[in-house]
DNA sequence: TGTATTGATATACACTGTATAGGAAATGCC
DNA sequence: GGCATTTCCTATACAGTGTATATCAATACA
């Protein structure tokens, strides 16, 4: 483990598609999600390797919800933030944040 | 290669410090720029590693300076952005933008 | 019964992140 | 001059993250 153990970038992104997700996440809609709001194709391999990684650092938990009555409604894993993801994202966002900041684009490159 | 060759973190946070830093950049200036405004003690072997693969992937270049009048001034080598790393990086941060648009973070966790 | 559909899992490998160790060039002091 | 000291860069190795490919499981519907 890293000394202050600071997030990947796309592990960054499968938790900030968690936290907008609420109840509602697990493999498919975190990578819609992703998809959605960055433009990026996300693999779905990609998205459980991730997830599976979080879990085991404990920034994350999973349930096994219950099959829905539609066509191939296999049973869902859905995911959620714990306490401490949700401090880790936090954290990770505003690192971010304190680099961007007063940053001039036009006078870049 | 990726596919979207999207940047890692810690790229993004070197390329964040060149945009800050100007036509002062080089790996001791560079380090500390993070570790003042994120807060992480960063390792140079690290900053090194991380400029020599951006300058593989075009996103930056370097030049060597002039050796300075101060006792062990050895000549700088500088680092900057190019133009396509200007954009990589805009590109990377906004996409960090919409993802955390709209995020509440009193009800995480 | 078999095939399409939704969703998860396994595995392998390339790319990034990080630590450790060491090398090069300049100064200052004896 | 010679050697320690200072500033900065380079090399290398390995753990951790990112990604693709392939496959499995369960369900519905024809």
């Amino acid at each position: 483990m890293p000394k202050g153990d600071a997030l990947g970038g796309f592990e960054q992104l499968v938790l900030l598609a968690l936290a907008h997700l609420g109840d509602n996440a697990y493999g498919v809609t975190i990578r819609q999600e992703i998809a959605a709001r960055t433009g990026r194709d996300v693999n779905i391999g990609a998205v459980y390797a991730t997830l599976d990684r979080l879990e085991t650092k404990g920034l994350t938990r999973s349930r096994t919800g219950e099959p829905t009555a539609l066509r191939g409604g296999r049973s869902k894993r859905y995911f959620e933030l714990t306490a401490e993801g949700a401090r880790a994202l936090e954290e990770s966002v505003r690192a971010l944040e304190s680099m961007t900041r007063g940053l001039n684009w036009g006078e870049l490159g």
